[in-house]
DNA sequence: ACAGCGATCTTAGCGGTGTCAAGATGATCT
DNA sequence: AGATCATCTTGACACCGCTAAGATCGCTGT
């Protein structure tokens, strides 16, 4: 029995449907945002039974999981450019700031459920910190390769907190509306995260030996 | 006619069930978290039927609103308090941040609707920003206080959302668990909180005529 | 006073959702 | 081949947001 109406390489036991259902769930996300991602729809989208998805995933949440897995790769990917591009020390964690902002407001869907994942685990993602090219290890590096040799680890773990707090509260605040008018002040959306990432201050390498 | 004021919610059959919902849903909302946050389940809360809610709010959306204004002025208070407690201007505002902060971990499920209301708006509440004593403009207020009248406002304006987002960031933050040793290591919560404002710095009077 | 009206609340029901149990299907192994 | 087992479907349950229609009760004008 096969239906052999496309080029659909679909044989009633699917490939990856794993994979296909994060796809699936994404291209929900991007295209209707996060009130539409049901597991239902997401089985339309992927073109199997509502049911389907639980030989892959032992719930809606588990699903999410792995959206948000694949979110916080291709953030890690977008620092890291940014990292490589820019050439002066002085510089670096600005322009890691201003990518992980620019991340959020690129893929505002996805960045909300990677941290509704997160929230409703009490912990960021293992990929986040716990592998060494992860995307907290790649700012907590940035720290300490500004900072210098002296400065204590605890000092460097407060610091990369300090700037990621920052970053995540401007990325969820730079979306409401209301800061247009900043915003053209400040030349645009990229100079008006300069600015306020700036102001903030710990982007530029003052982490010196406390007192 | 005679009903000139819409929101004039007089006691006809429940009393006030307007505000008996509302009070249902956050008694809801710090006893079960977000998930429990039902419309029909406020409903039964306030023991009445599924459908009464919708006498008094146009969909589940406007009474999270309603939620969201009590808890927004709910954190004016607390802000409020904090700013009358410091005595000294060096102190003020980190004393505003780390009531803010713990206003965010004594109510967590309660300020992530507050947050999501607004997200879903593309602003922030109305309450925040456009009566004179919110708690945005008490933080406006404090950076001005701090600057001096030299300072131009767009600066100010500037300083205030930084330190917004940065408090913000900070109290989603410090809600995953994986920061506790680091904690400890500041002493307790509360020594953890002092210690990323102060390294985020603008919570400190260094606001100052730019170059 | 009393009829009418309108605000308030209930009942019943729609389509949608997450989830599970049981059956169908098909790839794989001996 | 036949048996096995992961995979997918069907069907069902309880709950959800929301709406329409009817019941209830206070207010108002005469």
């Amino acid at each position: 029995m096969s239906t052999a109406a496309v080029a659909d390489t679909r044989p009633y036991h699917h490939g990856d449907l794993r994979r296909a259902l994060v796809d699936a769930a994404i291209r929900i996300l991007e295209r209707e945002g996060p009130s539409a991602l049901s597991l239902r729809a997401v089985a339309r989208e992927a073109g199997v039974s509502p049911a389907a998805p639980y030989h892959h995933f032992k719930d809606k949440g588990e699903l999410l999981d792995a959206v948000a897995h694949v979110g916080w790769e291709a953030l890690g990917v977008a620092m890291t450019e940014a990292k490589d591009r820019s050439a002066d020390l002085s510089g670096l964690l600005t322009e890691i700031g201003v990518s992980y902002v620019q991340f959020s407001q690129d893929h505002p869907a996805l960045y909300r459920v990677m941290y509704d994942c997160s929230r409703d685990k009490d912990a960021l993602p293992e990929g986040i910190q716990d592998k060494e090219d992860s995307a907290y290890c790649l700012v907590r590096g940035a720290f300490r390769h500004v900072a210098g040799p002296q400065v204590a680890d605890v000092d460097i773990e407060l610091a990369t907190i300090a700037a990621w707090c920052a970053a995540h509260g401007l990325a969820e605040m730079s979306m409401f509306k209301q800061f247009t008018p900043l915003k053209e002040a400040f030349g645009g959306e990229e100079g008006f995260l300069r600015a306020v990432l700036s102001h903030l201050g710990m982007f530029t390498p003052r982490v010196l030996p406390q007192d």
